[in-house]
DNA sequence: AGCCCTTGGTGACCTGGGTCACAGACAAGG
DNA sequence: CCTTGTCTGTGACCCAGGTCACCAAGGGCT
């Protein structure tokens, strides 16, 4: 409970919020950055929403999940910025259509929709929100484009890039992460491991040939 | 050219718009709403745009094509709505990533980014944006799980209800909106006939057992 | 040590759906 | 009438990926 990433750290990451009215530092004692540990589910399916998480620190994984026990990632939201699922309950009445979880240490504020429509008085925050509604639609938008169009091996390739050489995850995880199941993502890391792509290891996947990984994910067709 | 659905129609389709600054009647010389036919491609994937189409009459659908001949449908923009695919590519620079069609004769009217920054001053004005912002998400939301988690069969279930019990349509366009293709959609309808669900004729689908297939569109799992 | 739990690896098998290559049906127009 | 193009129906075939049923390897535990 002791004050953990105040107000001042939210502003730093996000220009926009020094502007606004009613400022942070004003509404604090409604407003305290709540702290959660990893793995804290925040919000899931059809449950009420109370109002927009801005993230201070840490991620949140919004994901998908069908009825059987498979999930499919939506999109993470990081420090700086708003969790926008929230929204289509907040502005039509809907219910959430995706859960979010912590995938680490995290913390956040909940802003009440009084306020966040006070914030949208000022541009600068408006024309942030809009963005990232903006970004937000496009990475839906290729993820669409992913799950329609292109083959697992092609987006488990996609998945393994960008984390650097060497990464710490389980099968399991990757397979929650694209919408499959575990051995499919095994089978698949084999046959990359035979092309000499990868290197495995219990929970670690070493990147061998990064140029051929992506190759194959940014194979059109 | 002679002067189709003129700003008071756009203002009774989209009440916001009688509140906001400049008003449509200002600028009308600049903003004439452009009538085309059905057919006419509005926008495709990695051009660049100029503004913010809104929609007066007609209907623009929205798809995402693979680098091969399928296609899948998005949604649909119904007048009074705003287009927002563009929105990617006017607040971050993103390229396009998807092609906009007009099904029926429409018209629009192509709001530039500085109207459209003034116009969001209006609260009703940002409201509807937003709101229509996160109907979006939800939509492709429930497309993506459609996509990834649900049977064809199902999908196709769904797509042929909620357009009246006799449907003029073509077995390549449902394969179109569905981001498959036509001898699927054929194999499947056939199956529905057999069931007795359907009746099909050239260019008429038939619904027979509205509720069956809405059991099937609705199945969970 | 022995135990149990998580993670990884694999083979047998099935099925949905995509591909190819047609052939008949109907409509429109010369 | 015949021609041409669009739409539909279908069978043969293939393959990615999901399901099931295991087993083995590690890595804590007590």
């Amino acid at each position: 409970m002791a004050s953990m990433p105040s107000p001042p750290a939210a502003v730093s990451l996000y220009p926009a919020l020094a502007q606004v009215q009613p400022g942070l530092a004003e509404l604090h004692p409604e407003l305290l950055p709540a702290s959660v540990p990893a793995g804290t589910v925040l919000f899931r399916e059809n449950a009420p929403c109370q109002g927009f998480p801005l993230v201070l620190d840490g991620e949140i994984k919004v994901s998908r999940s069908s009825g059987d026990g498979r999930t499919l990632e939506l999109y993470r939201v990081v420090p700086g910025e708003l969790c926008l699922v929230s929204s289509a309950c907040m502005f039509r009445t809907q219910p959430l259509l995706a859960h979010g979880v912590a995938t680490k240490p995290s913390s956040l504020i909940l802003i009440p929709d009084g306020i966040f429509q006070r914030w949208l008085e000022t541009p600068a925050f408006r024309n942030e929100v809009l963005g990232l509604f903006a970004e937000r639609m496009a990475d839906l938008t290729s993820l669409i484009d992913a799950v329609a169009f292109h083959k697992l091996d092609r987006r488990l390739a996609a998945a393994l890039l960008g984390h650097g050489p060497q990464l710490a995850i389980t099968h399991q995880a990757l397979a929650d992460g694209l919408g499959t199941v575990r051995e499919i993502v095994t089978r698949l890391l084999r046959r990359f491991e035979r092309e000499g792509w990868v290197a495995l290891g219990r929970e670690q996947i070493q990147i061998i040939d990064g140029a051929a990984l992506r190759n194959l994910a940014a194979t059109l067709g």
